[in-house]
RNA sequence: GUGACCGUAGCUCAAUAGGUAGAGCACUGGAUUGUGGCUCCAGCGGUUGUGGGUUCAAGCCCCAUCGGUCACCCCA
């Protein structure tokens, strides 16, 4: 076999059918997000990887398609959100606030490919900026709403955040800047399983490396290592544990898990604090839940640790505007733990997940509130700004086919009895193009029976057979490919029998 | 990133226990020089993903690597 070039890894290549349907959506819904002012506009796919700093930290940076080009440190864009931010401080700033801005188009990002999953793919979504918080949250969730609803995706599950909540207990802790930040973008997967929290333990551990001699002789002699933690601290992590019932297995196991837990993330004010914010997380995500009753018990964890209300108070309001556009209450999962993977977020969060035919879940939309972005890239002030994005091939498989476009087939075939009556036939099929219709030339010069052949095969309903006969009279052998019934047709009167003989198929 | 299974013609797949690599579809030509679908005949097509190893002998066994699928992990 010849050595072929292969497709890259996670890229796809988008055949006729999908296209369409891609093409379908993004018009779509474009021109819905026009209707509520959003005017569209494009980036660069390339920008300096400073740009996506803020948004991937360096927890994310192997995940750009970064490379260095004359001197340059280039990045394919992994996201709209820092571009469209850039592209309204070059250009915008001198308008009035709020701003509206749509965008789709692909994005690249370097990871595991999987089912519904990869490198290169199109998101489409807005960003508003400026405006009142509340406000300004609740249109784009009614808008990321609204867009299903305009798909007829109707089953979908709605999560809803805030990152100031847990961002609020964070800054009480008077933690350094940067254990902060890696703490609150540890939260959902510190939340979300056992494993996800030995994950974000190791690295808040590098954070606060413990004494190396120390470590090295737990090396050699793990157990010997024992009596360095205090009964107390031992203690504290196992009432911790039991209290929010995390299955471990079996006794030795938790007590391995804690005891090295206290033993490497060292033994400052630091690590009592990153307990108290665990411990706190793990509250969080274990009052997931549904309104209205959910908000009841936040309230009351709030309480209890003399919370800020006002990240609850504005999803409340939240919620009840998004009823009011149809959004059942069983489809919004409140999620405080909620942490989103890019680190920019400063209020709102969201996203939108659905279950496809096959019961497979995917993740359809994400977005939220990043008051502090624009400083970040950049700004002399901060700017109000949220936003959101769809993943559209995620989209695709859960539209139904009767909404869907059907394909430009080709009405009919020019066959040319022989080669020098090719000229015609391109005539033909350019006068025939020019009054509408979707018209192939058979090409490959073999004459009549042999294109009737392709025109079957290509499931095309009717041939144009043009020789000399029909040269001498302008017009071209109409033939029904399902009936087998020919009429001779002035070329100039083809728009107005063309789309008959096609009803028939 | 981790684990499991897989990789043979353009596509879908065969190949006994390790013993000379096959079929259908598709494609090209013909039966049919201005009339198709059906049929028949012929042709084209391969370093068995790649590299190493074991063996008298490897598509098959072993190792590595690349790619694919699925489940985790993570994300849209």
């Amino acid at each position: 076999m010849k050595k072929r070039v292969e497709r890259l890894r996670g890229m796809h290549d988008t055949l006729p059918e999908a296209y369409q349907h891609q093409r379908w959506v993004t018009d779509s819904l474009s021109t819905f997000l026009a209707q509520a002012g959003y005017a569209t506009v494009d980036a660069p796919i390339l920008e300096y990887s400073d740009l996506f700093l803020s948004s991937f930290g360096q927890e994310l940076w192997q995940n750009l398609y970064a490379f260095r080009l004359h001197q340059r440190d280039l990045c394919l864009r992994p996201e709209y959100t820092a571009s469209i931010c850039r592209l309204y401080l070059d250009h915008y700033q001198q308008q009035p606030l709020p701003q509206r801005f749509q965008y789709a188009g692909p994005i690249f990002r370097y990871e595991a490919p999987g089912r519904n999953r990869y490198r290169q793919h199109t998101q489409l979504g807005v960003e508003l900026f400026g405006g009142q918080t509340i406000f300004a949250d609740a249109e784009i969730v009614q808008l990321a709403c609204d867009m299903l609803q305009k798909l007829h995706i109707t089953q979908y599950r709605l999560e809803l955040g805030h990152i100031g909540v847990a961002s609020g207990f964070i800054k009480r802790l008077r933690l350094d800047d940067h254990a902060a930040r890696l703490l609150l973008s540890l939260m959902e997967q510190i939340s979300r399983s056992e494993e996800g929290e030995r994950a974000a333990q190791a690295r808040l551990e590098a954070l606060y490396p413990g004494n190396t001699a120390e470590e090295q002789s737990e090396d050699t002699t793990a157990r010997g290592a024992k009596g360095a933690v205090s009964e107390l601290e031992t203690r504290f992590m196992s009432s911790l544990l039991n209290g929010i019932s995390i299955s471990f297995g079996d006794d030795a196991v938790r007590n391995e898990v804690v005891e090295r837990f206290l033993w490497k993330v060292g033994r400052g004010e630091q690590r009592r604090q990153i307990l108290h914010a665990l411990e706190f997380m793990r509250a969080l995500h274990a009052l997931s839940g549904s309104p209205p009753l959910v908000f009841d018990e936040l309230r009351a964890l709030l309480a209890r640790y003399e919370l800020d209300e006002q990240p609850l108070a504005e999803l409340e309001q939240l919620v009840a505007i998004v009823e009011q556009c149809g959004v059942h209450q069983q489809q919004i999962v409140l999620n405080l733990s909620l942490g989103r993977g890019v680190s920019y977020y400063t209020g709102l969060v969201f996203e939108i997940h659905a279950r496809d035919e096959d019961g497979f879940e995917a993740q359809l939309c994400g977005g939220g509130r990043y008051d502090q972005l624009m400083r970040a890239i950049g700004s002399n002030r901060d700017i109000n700004a949220c936003g959101f994005a769809f993943g559209i091939e995620r989209l695709l498989p859960l539209l139904s086919q009767n909404d869907l476009p059907k394909n430009e087939y080709t009405q009919a075939l020019v066959i040319p009895v022989s080669q020098s009556d090719v000229p015609y036939a391109l005539q033909v099929a350019r006068s025939a193009r020019l009054q509408g219709l979707r018209i192939e030339v058979d090409v490959n010069g073999h004459g009549v029976g042999a294109g009737l052949k392709v025109a079957v095969k290509k499931q095309i309903a009717l041939a144009m057979i043009v020789g000399e006969n029909e040269q001498r009279i302008q017009g071209v052998t109409l033939r029904d490919l399902q009936t087998g019934e020919e009429r001779v047709t002035p070329v100039d009167a083809l728009a107005e029998i063309v789309p008959h003989k096609e009803q028939r198929l």
